[in-house]
DNA sequence: TTGAAAGCGCTAACAT
DNA sequence: ATGTTAGCGCTTTCAA
């Protein structure tokens, strides 16, 4: 490894091929007004000092960077994970490169500055346009295009959600069709939207199907496994308790099934589960739990394409785009 | 949203703040010879604008960032994102900020090339230091600190590596324990050390319990499904076939596996099988298979962690740090 | 304690 | 076809 103390500049270029820094500006940005010689001693010279424009001076002059930026709470969620898989794969399809800004989460009151902060850092300065995941708050104040996936509540900024309502409605409908009357719900996050319309289409199901709302039968969960075991033990131990058990996502279908085997009971013969958002990691540990496909690679991919619709014009903004969810059906459900 | 034309600047602060904006920007940094009044006042103005300084222009004046880079070839490899999740919790633990920078997986004679471009883009302006994920090159010029994850080969640059031949080499060592003297292997890719090391063990392994190296056993993989599969294939079809096969990873543990089943073999009673790498894909298809657990995570965490260290001052370079792994024993194993 | 001014590396007029 | 120059938003001397 060479060490350089400072980096190789233009203007050390411009001084090794004898011509001016706007020449080698223009070399650099392809501009067809230099002549083939100059040109090409300018490129050996850019080779053989293996110089790199700084992307800081770059964009700084010429808001322009050909660059994705991707604001993350975390990494360490699938959900996040699998939604910059989506931005990926995007990104190598349509030829942009990709920033990914993350910093620890926080769920305090700076949470939404932060999303603002990073927001800014990006859209000011380094990116073209930025996806935001999750975000706690709507308002970001932008010169440059922005798509939120999975938002917190409705606003004018285009976003990919997916059909929560919709597929809640599936899972609910389908353990119906198995004979299910008596149905428990392990709730979301219920400050996300996809929290709040997963619940809605549970009760909106069981409304349709004239079975009456009963609030025991719903416990809270937040997409994490510990709340969601204690909710489900609260289930269990109902006199009445449920046969079949809706979760708000898979991992706390997971935190059922524990909860369940903890209390003696088989699934699916004695309980059946439906998981919502079919990750990887439940996939893992329990290989035959019935779910929800959220398609979340797709929301991340989708979100993407919209960005660079967004970014050449040749979409509106204020759109928004839905990935459908489908019902998948494994073994942890039966008829009774 | 707001759409502001113009992002707000330092001067737009401060002018509405009525100070100089060297005022302000000591106020950003924390500088001590600023009155508590001024003080208040501009974090004031600050907040009320929603300001935040430009990272372009800031790190090219004052080449430091608190920002990590980290050059992954791609997201779509769970190795890639086993690293990044590592290196997202070291930077939460050390409170440093994080940009990925990614691009198109190539495989031609530009990779290389890629890599110190986007190496250079980072550590030239953005980022404090870099991480280097499975780099097809060594020769880096920076003036900042690079730790590379599974390095390609060896050089001076400080690197994480996971133990792959003591690995293979207990993996192989369990075989004989069970009695098996015929393991088939089942090739990584051997550009990488993580692949030739592995190999290395399987050989090493073999010659000291007196084995005599049999080259049919050892059919070619790159740690992808495809070529697996044939090479596991033509493993079966020997003539002696082996009674065991140690796969150089665990995608290729699954090939082999699917190629076992495909021949009307069962896992682990007429073959046993086992991966290194222990990643979630691997475990999700075949929840019970075999392998070397490489702490993947762990790589990525410990990476930053020395870049941080490094950063700070309190390592030195041209260190190297080895991640051990371990022997998970499930059930796809089998004593004859 | 504060302000003015000189750049950091680069691009984009404007000259030549 | 190429050079000169004026900033982009910020930090950092150097003065006041």
């Amino acid at each position: 490894m060479k060490r350089r103390k400072s980096p190789v500049t233009i203007k050390d270029v411009a001084a090794a091929a004898r011509v001016s820094v706007s020449t080698v500006s223009r070399v650099l940005n392809d501009k067809d007004d230099v002549s083939e010689e100059t040109q090409a001693k300018v490129r050996q010279v850019i080779e053989g000092l293996s110089y790199t424009s700084s992307l800081a001076a770059r964009s700084m002059r010429s808001r322009r960077t050909n660059v994705i930026g991707v604001v993350v709470p975390d990494l360490q969620t699938s959900f996040s994970i699998q939604v910059v898989k989506g931005v990926n794969q995007a990104i190598e399809d349509f030829a942009y490169d990709l920033i990914i800004y993350t910093s620890g989460t926080a769920w305090d009151g700076t949470r939404a500055a932060r999303e603002r902060h990073h927001v800014a850092l990006l859209n000011g300065s380094l990116a073209d346009g930025v996806i935001i995941v999750t975000p706690t708050t709507t308002d970001f104040s932008t010169a440059h295009p922005v798509v939120i996936v999975d938002p917190h509540q409705d606003s004018d900024i285009p976003a990919v959600i997916s059909t929560n309502r919709d597929g809640a409605m599936e899972a609910v409908s389908y353990l119906l069709s198995l004979g299910h009357r008596c149905i428990g719900f392990i709730s979301g996050r219920m400050d996300l939207q996809s929290g709040l319309r997963r619940f809605q289409g549970y009760q909106d199901c069981l409304a349709q199907a004239g079975i009456p709302f009963d609030p025991d039968l719903v416990q809270p969960g937040d997409f994490l496994g510990p709340l969601s075991l204690t909710s489900a033990q609260k289930l269990l131990s109902l006199p009445h308790p449920p046969t079949a058990i809706f979760a708000a996502n898979d991992i706390s279908a997971i935190a059922v099934i524990e909860a369940a085997q903890a209390a003696g009971l088989c699934v699916p013969e004695d309980l059946s589960v439906i998981g919502f958002d079919n990750i990887p990691e439940a996939a893992q540990v329990m290989p035959r739990l019935t779910t929800i496909d959220q398609s979340i690679e797709l929301m991340g991919y989708t979100a993407a394409e919209m960005l660079i619709e967004l970014l050449q014009g040749k979409l509106l903004a204020s759109n928004l785009r839905k990935i459908v969810t489908r019902l998948v059906v494994r073994e942890s459900c039966r008829a009774i």
